[in-house]
DNA sequence: CTGAAAGCGCTTACAG
DNA sequence: CTGAAAGCGCTTACAG
């Protein structure tokens, strides 16, 4: 068993105080106004014991850790767990290290989460808010915890988040339906109050009125996140299942509604694009192998992932006390499904 | 701000030094033997007041952070996000916390992860393991770290590890395509001395065996991990290109060897299953979309992670010193694409 | 230019 | 039954 070097290790090998040590090893030579050739000889030292700080022990002196707490919905969700690539990748190069949790969408998993990453002491935490988990926030917030939202907020502004411009992207994945000439466009989005949804709806209903569509409330359908399955499954037979479909177009909210909305309609005989038009939300493995290769708004997940902790690291390095709400581009991958 | 409670201010509460406070909140008070009503006390004062133990104070004394590490190739592949997941909820019914980081198959990577893991002090590690990383891995036992191998492992038994029974997994994919009528099966794998695949294919050369077919190494094609992309798409032109096919049928060893062979075969106009039967390794919401519905061999990942912490568990609690392998079912799901 | 010392917030033998 | 004290491995004002 090769025994830990210590911080006195390298002091007693060089003849010199642990302090020492400590500043040179932290770049604070200069500071403390310690010699060159010392300096020199003490990096060499580390060097040769591979010298290797205890973090833990650092971090309890300088309140510190280096870590930061990811929470996401669902770590096995591909949006997700390609976000925490990214953001595991941005973080490194800021010498941070990435703690990952999985709320479910629920409050009370949030809150062990948010309970969990504290106790760790994180120096900051990046989070995918749950519903209702306002308060949560506001709680860091008083506590003076550096905060970043992803992928979705509170409608307020007094935070900071980053995401992708959930209405601009809406809004244009329906004017593609319409300007392929689809008339009875319907939606399905997760029932909630979170921004994301919000203005994924708010985006629809611009495109349609815009082209003089009268929005019909009826189509736009609110699935549960426990029961997404099979309110999804619902919500096309209530479209499709008239003796007059009620749609010939659907714009879906998200990777895990139009994974599902996908496998009824393969099940179905309705035809894609020909009798039903379809835009759905995010990437999947699964778009391009629909029979008809599925048009979809794909995030930038890079670039989301890098604001995301860049504006962490300005938080926590105190350089902004403002709030700030940064925009990601989205585009439409347009493939067949959109006629 | 509100400011953060700590042992202190609970022993000054109720009046007693914090090495009592320390013993009842850690369920010692009997060991300690501390009065009945002393110990009623100060949980109490402990609840009242929110009291959370600073883990990195508690893990600076007790040399246990109650935090484990997780290297896997890439987090952001669907099969590691899942085990990641599984790995996290199991660990959390452990009180464990966990560190993920992902080593794209690469030695140095994977070295880097290990350092700032141990450096951040966890109780142990789960790791996928890199080719060529034996001395990575032997490196950490003499240190003592504990470490389970999950996935694949190396040829010796002398480690511990959780994975299918790869090469009984491949047998039955390939004894299916056999029994369905196939005669000229070919393989692609991932290029490496790592166990999986090598029981991967060493399962497939079995079946063909016991089938009184020759086992022909020029159907035996490995990709390489950085540009498997392209190497499968020229693996495909070698197998079907030729005037004459030189297979009738597939068996795929990992989910991206998969998709991206199933992106191939979409577009050529070989027919699944008539003219090629196709079996394929793990899960991916892309199978049931292919045109023919995809046969695969499905990991159980629930299995796999929760055996993997336990086993991981067992070896910090010094439990055992023994060298497990411990060996999870794999089942085949029958598709279409089968034939 | 360098060292002695305090202290981060806990845990845990030890003494009584 | 309970407390005083040492110590985990660092960092950082402070003194010289």
């Amino acid at each position: 068993m090769t025994k830990k070097v210590l911080l006195k290790d390298i002091a007693k090998e060089v003849g010199v105080s642990t302090a020492l040590v400590s500043y040179v090893l932290n770049g604070k030579a200069k500071e403390a106004r310690v010699g060159d050739e010392m300096a020199k000889k003490i990096k060499k030292v580390a060097k040769k014991l591979n010298y290797q700080p205890n973090l833990i022990a650092r971090g309890l002196k300088s309140g510190r850790t280096k870590t930061l707490g990811l929470i996401v919905a669902d770590i096995s969700n591909p949006f997700f767990s390609m976000l925490a690539r990214f953001i595991e990748n941005e973080a490194d190069r800021h010498g941070y290290t990435v703690i990952i949790g999985s709320s479910d969408e629920k409050l009370d998993k949030s809150q062990k989460l948010i309970d969990t990453f504290l106790n760790r002491q994180v120096d900051g935490l990046i989070i995918a808010p749950v519903e209702g988990s306002r308060n949560q926030i506001n709680a860091l917030n008083r506590m003076h915890i550096p905060v970043v939202l992803v992928d979705r907020s509170f409608s307020d502004k007094d935070l900071n988040a980053v995401m992708i411009d959930n209405r601009n992207a809406s809004f244009k994945a329906v004017q593609l339906l319409l300007e392929n000439g689809y008339k009875k466009i319907g939606m399905i989005s997760y029932d909630t109050s979170l921004s994301h949804m919000q203005n994924r709806v708010a985006g629809y209903k611009e495109a349609l009125r815009e082209s003089g569509v009268e929005v019909n409330e009826k189509l736009i359908r609110k699935v549960s996140y426990d029961s997404f399955t099979n309110d999804v499954f619902g919500s096309l037979d209530y479209f499709l299942k008239a003796k007059k479909p009620l749609v010939d177009a659907l714009f879906l909210a998200t990777n895990s509604i139009s994974i599902a909305a996908l496998k009824y309609i393969n099940g179905l005989s309705i035809k894609v694009p020909e009798k039903l038009g379809l835009v759905c939300f995010d990437e999947s493995e699964a778009y391009d192998f629909f029979y008809s290769p599925v048009t979809y708004v794909k995030q930038e997940m890079p670039l989301i992932g890098e604001k995301a902790v860049n504006l962490l690291m300005k938080i926590i390095e105190q350089k902004t006390n403002n709030r700030e709400w940064c925009v990601v581009p989205a585009n439409i991958i347009v493939g067949e499904s959109s006629g």
